[in-house]
DNA sequence: TTGAAAGCGCTAACAG
DNA sequence: CTGTTAGCGCTTTCAA
């Protein structure tokens, strides 16, 4: 920079002014030859000197459990199109469920003094989250409630979600529904659990269905495969996500069971190709853009006013009936 | 830190020597000292400091054009894997095909001083590419090849995989195989294509059935619905990726058709539920994760040897045969 | 409108 | 092994 302000004659203060919000203070004058000596020497402007100054970085960090899961993916590309539009740059941190990789990605936000974090943790208790909260950096928490801390949170409706999908079953006459939970740790999960034992409670429909699973495909095809080895098999079967729901229908496969003829299916989360699968899936569908494009709105608005009142975001999830759940089969004859 | 050296009874040179690798060259009594008055002050470290002092982050940046789409998601998984395993951190950033977006996300990038990026170009003479490579910030290529610049590079043979695909449908006795393809000016889609008009020229295809649509849903189901509505049907379809063969499924469905029954079809790139579509679907799959870990491999290994020789690695895709393509469907009697 | 100068909070060279 | 000290390259007072 010294080199431009020699180049242009002028001090590196009327540089740094001349390169900043559209060279205000400057003279037009001086501003370009400034900038022709810009040019000239070909200078690249760095960022991290004015980081460290401002003691924080133009950055917001994201924080995710499953990159592959298309319900993070569209959330990661709602969140980078809101930081993008707003001058922010994203990084991003993927933790597989992993309480300890999740800590080691918040401090080094920390360290990096992120401008703030979304996170989707992995516990409601996480102890990352906490220390990352007493650093005083905003947090917004995604798709995943944190306990006994004030933090603005982006969530749907997961319980009224996961209710509705099991009332539809049991609208259909399903008495058996069984369920492939996941982990009870992250409320997105215990919630939609919640819902499918309200509704079961709600209907008289067969208790002792809620089997856990992780969020996976693996866990998914597992506890399906072990489910629909029980002796009196479940009719229907709703499944607590995305790529869990994809082992589900992995182990129907494996059974050659087919949906709805044998068991009908509906999944928690919307799948890309979820119309043009084998049946077409019904899924309760999020708004997943939406969740990752307010979360970093809340962000960084926190960010401007970090005073602002907590906000609490939840947004309601729809029922998208396809082929894949239908009437209660008739038993073999 | 100037806090914490005055807490702990010792200078602030000692509390960076004691929080550094392991504490390295300070005694074991300081070093807890130093590590109590750490704790008790609540003491975050900071890296702008650090960062600026090195001029360098330890950030890779990840530039991609697509986060919706599996090919790229796996990617980010495997290169975010390498960075987190090496300590580094990585910022990722969605130019949708927009030229200009990219240049804004690298110059970003150069301005934070990066310690490289790994980049899926939007044209193979990107000006922001160019730029980029220009300020010395260690550049990897990523399935889509620089023009005229010595960088390292991690692909998969395109050619040879497209040519494969078409010369399997050949085999099966298709004569008649349009492709879905896409812009031309990112090397990927133009090394397809030119590996199926090898293979139509070898095998005495039918000519003038290259058609070219976006690298999405909804250019491949358009170019699809176009492409049918020719007086000559062709009896069989190669797709140019993932999310364009998913628009020419939408588009078979639209018509009612059938494959294989009425059109064979295979697409490059696997589809997580490719397995579970109506039919299963043949497909080219890359090994995608291993793309985006060599990536960041090869762009680690440069930051720390900047002259060491520029690598080109190529990785072999493979066919993967499904239900969805089948024999030539005999004429409607 | 411009320039001089004082940091931002670390790291590392150097001296003890 | 420890402390003193000189920056890293910007931004931003403050004074002219």
């Amino acid at each position: 920079m010294s080199d431009v302000a020699r180049a242009a004659g002028v001090s590196i203060a009327t540089v740094s002014r001349a390169l900043a919000n559209a060279g205000a203070g400057v003279s037009p004058e001086l501003r370009e030859r400034v900038l022709a000596a810009v040019a000239e020497l070909d200078y690249h402007p760095n960022h991290l000197p004015r980081n460290m100054r401002a003691r924080s970085s133009r950055t917001i960090g994201l924080v995710i459990s499953d990159i592959e899961n298309p319900y993070f993916t569209a959330v990661v590309r709602g969140a980078e199109d809101v930081a993008h539009r707003r001058g922010y740059t994203m990084v991003l941190a993927n933790t597989d469920e992993d309480a300890e990789r999740e800590a080691l990605c918040l401090q080094t936000m920390a360290a990096e003094r992120a401008a703030g974090v979304v996170v989707a943790s992995t516990g409601q208790h996480s102890a990352g989250v906490r220390r990352l909260i007493s650093t005083g950096i905003p947090v917004v928490a995604l798709d995943r409630r944190i306990a006994g801390a004030n933090v603005d949170t982006v969530v749907v409706d997961n319980e009224t979600a996961a209710y509705e999908a099991v009332r539809h079953l049991a609208s259909l006459g399903h008495r058996r529904v069984a369920m492939v939970g996941g982990p009870g740790k992250v409320s997105a999960i215990s919630e939609r659990e919640a819902g499918y034992e309200r509704a079961v409670r709600d209907h008289g429909l067969e208790r002792g269905l809620l089997w856990h699973g992780d969020l996976r495909e693996a866990g998914g095809r597992r506890t399906t495969l072990e489910l629909l080895r029980e002796p009196e098999r479940p009719t229907a079967i709703f499944s607590v996500n995305s790529m869990s729901t994809i082992g589900v229908l992995h182990a129907l496969r494996d059974l050659g069971l087919r949906a709805p003829d044998d068991v009908s299916v509906i999944g928690f989360d919307d799948i890309p190709t979820g119309d043009l699968l084998d049946p077409p899936l019904s899924v309760v569908r999020q708004p997943t853009y939406q969740l990752g494009a307010r979360a970093a709105e809340l962000l960084l608005r926190r960010v401007q006013e970090p005073d602002a009142p907590v906000q609490e975001v939840v947004l309601a999830a729809s029922l998208v009936l396809r082929p894949s759940t239908g009437p209660v089969p008739r038993p073999n004859d």
